[in-house]
Parts: C-alpha cells; sequence; structure tokens
DNA sequence: CCGAGTGTTCGACGGAAACCATACACTCCG
DNA sequence: CGGAGTGTATGGTTTCCGTCGAACACTCGG
C-alpha cells in the first residue's frame, strides 16, 4: 500500500518572488556561490549532485552554501536516491530579478 | 598666476569597467549603501554632500561606506569648499553591468 | 545486515567587515 | 586669525560569515 519513498526531510525552499533583493545580492557575493551557479548553469537539470563541484571546500561549508543557495530562490534540490541534485531556477530567478543571473553567468 | 584650487588630496576613483562582478556586488550587499544609492538616485546630480543622507551610522563609517562605493564605480566625488559632492554613475555603470542598478533602485 | 557513499547539523575557530570615538586636515566665514 | 563645519585616517571593539572536524541520518549495494 504505504508507496515507499525518501525519509529524508525535504530541503526547505524559497521562491524567488518571495526574495528581498538584498538577499539575492548578498547569496551572489561569494566567489563560491558564483561557482556553483555557473557550474550548474552549463549543466542539465538535475543532472549535478552536490558533491559534484569542483569548490576548494568542505562538504559542510558546501551544504551551507546550497542552503544559502536556496534561500535566495537561486537553485531547487530534489532527492534522487541517496543524493541530492540540483537545478538552477533560471525563469523564476530571472522574472523576479531581470538580468541578474545573466550579469553572473556572462561575466568573466 | 597659479590658480587657487583645493589643498585636498582627490579622492581616487574607479571606472566600472574595472570593476569586478563580485565587487559591484558585495558593494551592492549591504542595507546602508544600498540606501545611499537609491538617496543619491532621487536627488539631482552634484547636489548632496556627504553628510546629507539620512543614514543611522557615525561619519566615520559613512566615509568608509562612500569609500566601497567609489570602489565599485558607482560613485564619484567631486570637492565643493569644505563639502565633497556625490554623483551617481548611472550609465556608466548600467553600461558595464546592465539592469543591476535598476534592480536596486526599482526594489523594495 | 553491514559497509561505503552522500549530505546535514553542530560547535568552534579565524578572519573580514562594520562600527565608534578620537584625532587630524582642510574650507569657509566672521 | 580663530572657530564652526565637513570629511578622512587611525586604532580598537564587536559582529558576522565562511570554514573545518566530527557526529549523525539516510540510501544503496554486497
Amino acid at each position: 500500500m504505504a508507496e515507499r519513498v525518501s525519509h529524508r526531510a525535504a530541503p526547505e525552499h524559497i521562491h524567488p518572488d518571495e526574495v528581498p533583493v538584498l538577499t539575492a545580492l548578498a547569496a551572489l557575493s561569494d566567489p563560491v556561490r558564483i561557482t556553483l551557479v555557473r557550474e550548474l548553469a552549463g549543466s542539465p537539470v538535475w543532472t549535478r549532485s552536490c558533491g559534484s563541484f569542483d569548490v576548494p571546500v568542505g562538504k559542510a561549508a558546501l551544504s551551507h552554501h546550497f542552503s544559502v543557495l536556496r534561500g535566495a530562490g537561486l537553485v531547487e534540490q530534489r532527492d534522487e536516491g541517496a543524493r541530492r541534485v540540483n537545478r538552477l531556477r533560471r525563469e523564476e530567478f530571472d522574472a523576479r530579478f531581470p538580468g541578474l543571473l545573466a550579469l553572473v553567468l556572462r561575466e568573466d
């Protein structure tokens, strides 16, 4: 009967519409998080697990960064077996903050 | 002969074109500086001296914030007698970071 | 059922940044 | 010249944020 699904707490998401500008800017004011967003933008949706990013920090810090990105409405996460895969919320975020994402992605 | 002008060191300016994205975002990730930019945007050019802004910090901190804004190519300053008046670098900054300024000004 | 892999949480640490009070430099005006 | 007004510089304090190590929770595969 009961469907056998995840027993893990689903990550809390915040829609970009509810995010203050200051929060969005603060989230993007960090080199590690910028890297995460850029790598994520360059990959197909739902293909990148949290541990698959090339950043020079431990997994504790990494987890924290993803938490910040979620809190800014930049990233959506879904549990897929033992892994947690990510998606960049392109359209939603761009609708709320037009041009901001493009700015971060286009820059070098 | 010699023109009698300011003996004060001119403030160092950085053109937006030479500003990294991270620096721009970091400069705008502060409530006080956002207020400064917004108030500045709502006033005629070269009319606001540094001390004329309504922010809850001492003048030392205020001076620091203006230094950060200059370093991000957001503000230009000119000495006018005893006062130092400001200008928001709208066009230059917007040319370098399209939409970013609009985002900050439009929001609340 | 146990071990490996993955990610979160907790406490602690260190460095960066914001802040203040003071002292200083410069300008104007009486 | 001297005082008031304005902004910067310096030094020291506090607060915040990114980081780590270790412990824990969950999933999958032998």
